[in-house]
RNA sequence: GCGUCGGUGGCAGAGUGGUCAAUUGCACUUGGCUGUAAACCAAGCGGAUUUAUCCUACGCAGGUUCGAAUCCUGCCCGGCGCA
């Protein structure tokens, strides 16, 4: 390969594709669900783990590696891989992503993904700088950068496209992300053409602070992120933008409806290089890494699998089941009969509910372990799927049981 | 036995004449969670319901009062102190 990472592209099956992504850290082979590691760690299960449920590659965030434990830190540590004993490949993501969930997110309950019509409206995403005040949101947005207020102590800090090249550098990850705006769902139409705009010209920004660091470039590769948010038009604009530079790959970012994913990435992937890799940011649940595998999509990082894990609610193949309902207390049965995830077979619905209603750590690895297994083996079916030509039946007989 | 403090919803513990079916926490029930401010958040949690109200309830039994978990009397039970 001749940049820092590079991809082979192995099969085509209508849109979708599998491949083989090349990092110094070794290969990823595509589709692949990358498990999230945000601050250095997946929360609940070790990198041992990881591996052997068959993850290929991690995610951390730069935002809260720089607030802590700071990116110098991890670079005098080796990088990010190194500092939390993971050997395979890793990413980093900008912080774009907190742009929204410390700014337009902060203390109400939207998230990046809308449902249904209730959330077309037109709320404001950031607030204007010269009347906000700061009550109510930890990051305030202009054309330059991003002003953050550290959710830990409130200290002041900023962010331009430049600095989160600068960190990513330090924390070292084989591939990053260059630092964009994901907006909220609620945005307008307006609004999020906008913040589109502004994320072209922080992604050239970004590219541009990648390219003339040549001891940065030789190691790590960089994605452009396409934004858009719910509007298939400004996908196919964003796309198209985006894919005029001259990044290593591609994400595909910001919110959705359930309704709309797969109409946004039809309007953004035709726009898309066919030879470089394409990230799927945030997504996601079973259902929705099928859609994105379907489309084109070839990564995919998602928090839900953990964080459902440790609050309770496991995957099965029959749907999810939230192990601290009553039910469960005396399930003697194994978290999903029809799906082994090595390391949780001898665990009971009904021993992983006690330690979860007992509030033991141990029923939050368990049920986070068994989650990532899952979705790890889903996307690994997925593969095997595609390179035998039958994708198409796989994903109709999931999505049958599992939505039933 | 005398004195003293106390007995409140599954538990802990507020309340000390009306705004109290009773603050709060835990437990419990049900939801939610998609580039992690998240081992978190939300709702419910005496019964019946036409959801407006009614009934039952703050150890038990009486009483005072327009009105009592709150005041008085007796009884029962518990802690502590003195015998």
């Amino acid at each position: 390969m001749e940049g820092a990472i590079g991809f082979t592209l192995e099969k085509k099956h209508e849109r979708a594709r599998t491949g083989v992504l090349h990092t110094a850290h070794g290969d990823i082979q595509t589709p692949a669900f990358v498990p999230v590691g945000t601050k250095a760690n997946v929360k609940g299960v070790l990198p041992e783990t990881l591996a052997h449920l068959g993850a290929q590659v991690v995610l951390g965030n730069t935002y809260h590696l720089y607030l802590q434990p700071g990116e110098e830190i991890v670079e005098q540590a080796g990088g990010l891989g190194t500092f939390m004993g993971w050997n395979g490949p890793t990413m980093t993501d900008s912080g774009g992503f907190q742009v929204f969930s410390l700014g337009a997110a902060y203390g109400r309950t939207i998230t990046k993904i809308a449902k249904g019509e209730e959330s077309a409206g037109d709320v404001v995403a950031v607030y204007d700088p010269e009347v906000q005040t700061q009550h109510g949101q930890l990051a305030i947005i202009d054309d330059e950068g991003v002003s953050f207020t550290s959710h830990i102590d409130g200290s002041l800090h900023r962010f331009t496209p430049e600095r989160s090249v600068e960190i990513q550098h330090a924390l070292g990850a084989d591939m990053f992300f260059a630092f964009d705006e994901c907006t909220s769902p609620t945005a307008s139409y307006e609004y999020q053409k906008d913040a589109m705009h502004r994320t072209h010209r922080w992604a050239e920004r970004s590219l541009r602070a990648h390219r003339q660091n040549l001891e940065a470039n030789r190691r790590q590769g960089i994605f452009g992120i396409v934004q858009g948010g719910r509007h298939e038009d400004l996908r196919r604009e964003s796309a198209k933008e985006i894919a005029s530079m001259d990044f290593d790959g591609f994400g595909i970012g910001g919110s959705f409806s359930k309704e709309d994913m797969a109409g946004a990435l039809q309007a953004a992937i035709p726009e898309l290089p066919e030879e470089k890799p394409r990230h799927f940011l945030g997504i996601g649940e079973p259902g929705d890494v099928l859609t994105g595998i379907a489309e084109g999509m070839d990564l995919f990082d998602c928090v839900a699998a953990t964080r459902m894990g440790r609050h309770g609610t496991i995957y099965t193949r029959r749907g999810n089941i939230h192990l601290k309902s009553e039910k469960y207390r005396t399930e003697f049965a194994p978290l999903d009969p029809e799906t082994i995830i090595p390391g949780t077979e001898p665990f009971t619905r009904a021993y992983v509910s006690h330690l979860l209603r007992s509030g033991e750590m141990l029923g939050q690895i368990i049920a986070s372990t068994h989650n990532l297994g899952f979705i790890l083996r889903l996307v690994d079916g997925a593969r095997e799927a595609l390179l035998h030509g039958t994708f198409g039946e796989y994903r109709e007989n999931f999505i049958r049981d599992y939505y039933a």
